[in-house]
RNA sequence: GGCGCUAUCGUCUAGGGGUUAGGACGUGAGAUUCUCAAUCUCAAAACCCGGGUUCGAUUCCCGGUAGCGCUACCA
């Protein structure tokens, strides 16, 4: 009956990571899929790690992934008296005591207790004071901690994980505010989503273990708690939590890297998710955001982590690309030219037609729109270098200065140029001197791209023209003859 | 250490008391060819271990093991 209001809260302590992206789209998909809302908010609670800086950039890859928010980005920082207000409310309800003891005595505490190998956990020493002992550390600074009964147990019902339980003498009476009045994420998220009205909690399950100490908030004001999702958690190869260590973990890092959006997307999407079989009855891996949107459902994520396979990634890019409407293509390829600095800011008419015939010819092999600017460099610049490993694989044929210089000449009176004739005229000529057409063919191919990989010969000669390729083909033929000294 | 969670091919996963345990990426072989990609065909590749329940467990239960998470005046 009441509308479905989700939430997505990256701190701006880094840039958006591929983790987050996920459980940012997740939430997305969730919201759309029931007509509900997004909403979009800062945690940025921790002064000293947040950077204003940071939050533009998770904007940025948020829309650049298409994931649009219907609320905010609401910032925790400008919330303050509001979670200082919960906390005296709790306080008041004598859910919450100040506690006078320092950091550092704490942390003497802890290390004791590890020492002796016992395990820690806060030891209430300011947990029953009596008024007057509180009225006598009123000089020291003073934090909020969170009264957690002794006895007894907190569970809820995690849409994912299922029925989850704790004893609540396991739990320690977490600090709700600290001395410097700053809320702790605890505080903040309950206060947040609390007033936010968020319906269902959609986050990593780095959270589950902390999710009692909250059911055990929001029982505490007597305010019914939200729906949990914990979503497992994004590995590295070596199955260790994906960090800075395991390469690009973020998303404009893949950006960077010429992966499209809607193949992060849906390839972060399966990461957990199982989409339904398809009307077909087939199992389906490429999905439409319109198709997530429909067929997404908590119930069919995953318990357990995922290693983030980046092999798989980028097939499903060449996937996305060798699919990608022309309007589209030319757009992202002209884009990464122009980034690459290999083309122009306003291409000519003539410029605009090769771009769509060779972005054609590139777009069944290319894995990346880098390999639009690297890999098919030659069809978009004239400056372009020789691969050393090309050469030594299809030039080392002794005649071969004389053959191109010849190829020059004919194909440059050819007519029509086309794609019939040029490849008549090759093949002709490499009969007439009893050479394999193939060799001439790749030897070419090195002449006219400087590679040994490249689409079709004969197509790549339409994209150039007749007079580029002359030229090319002369001028490796002068290579040639300037390298090939007997020694 | 304590607590929580998880466990199907190398990876992402489907399945579920009786199946030839399915798909995808990757890998190998072949077809094609002008290099590469694409495409097509084929192949190798998995139910963590031990107990129970059962006529029958990969599936249900318990234990172990392993991995991950939490255990901050981080989020």
């Amino acid at each position: 009956m009441s509308e479905i209001r989700v939430r997505f809260a990256p701190s701006p302590t880094g840039f958006l990571h591929v983790g987050g992206a996920r459980t940012a789209l997740y939430n997305w998909l969730f919201a759309r899929h029931h007509g509900g809302v997004f909403v979009l908010r800062i945690e940025d609670t921790d002064a000293d790690r947040s950077k204003p800086e940071l939050v533009t950039a998770i904007l940025e890859s948020l829309q650049w992934l298409g994931l649009d928010w219907d609320e905010g980005p609401y910032y925790q920082s400008a919330r303050l008296d509001r979670y200082r207000r919960l906390a005296i409310e709790l306080e008041r309800r004598d859910w919450a005591y100040p506690c006078f003891c320092t950091p550092d005595e704490l942390q003497a505490k802890r290390a004791r207790s590890e020492a002796e190998r016992r395990p820690w956990k806060y030891d209430g020493t300011c947990r029953n004071l009596s008024a007057v002992e509180r009225q006598a550390r009123r000089h020291r600074p003073l934090a909020l901690r969170f009264r957690v009964p002794d006895t007894g147990e907190t569970s809820f019902d995690d849409k994912v994980f299922g029925h989850i339980t704790v004893e609540n003498r396991d739990l320690e009476d977490f600090v709700l505010l600290r001395s410097d009045g700053q809320p702790t994420y605890h505080l903040g998220v309950v206060a947040d989503d609390l007033d936010m009205r968020i319906t269902h909690v959609i986050r990593g399950a780095d959270h589950l273990s902390n999710t009692p100490k909250q059911v055990l908030m929001y029982q505490a004001i007597e305010a019914p708690p939200p729906t949990f999702a914990h979503l497992p958690l994004i590995l590295g190869p070596d199955r260790q939590r994906l960090s800075k260590r395991h390469g690009a973990t973020s998303v404009g890092a893949y950006r960077e890297q010429g992966i499209l959006p809607e193949a992060l997307l849906n390839f972060l999407a399966l990461l957990g998710w199982t989409p339904p079989k398809g009307p077909d009855g087939r199992e389906r891996e490429i999905l439409s955001r319109d198709e997530m949107v429909l067929a997404f459902s908590l119930e069919a994520v995953s318990k357990s982590n995922a290693v983030f396979d980046f092999e798989k990634l980028a097939w499903m890019n060449s996937e996305y690309l060798r699919h990608l409407p022309r309007e589209r293509l030319m757009a992202v390829v002209e884009q990464e030219l122009k980034s690459a600095g290999i083309w122009p800011e306003r291409p000519n008419a003539d410029e605009r037609q090769r771009l769509q015939a060779a972005a054609l010819l590139l777009q069944s092999r290319a894995r990346n729109l880098r390999d639009f600017s690297c890999a098919g460099r030659a069809l978009f610049t004239d400056e372009f270098d020789y691969d050393p490993q090309a050469v030594g694989r299809f030039w080392k044929e002794g005649s071969l200065a004389e053959l191109l210089e010849e190829l020059a000449q004919r194909l440059a009176r050819l007519e029509p140029f086309d794609l019939t004739e040029t490849e008549r005229c090759l093949r002709a000529l490499a009969e007439e001197r009893g050479v394999k057409a193939g060799v001439l063919i790749n030897a070419a191919r090195v002449a006219l791209t400087g590679q040994a990989v490249a689409p079709g010969l004969f197509e790549v000669m339409l994209v150039l023209g007749r007079e580029r390729v002359a030229q090319r083909l002369r001028r490796a033929a002068d290579y040639l003859r300037r390298n090939s000294r007997p020694s």
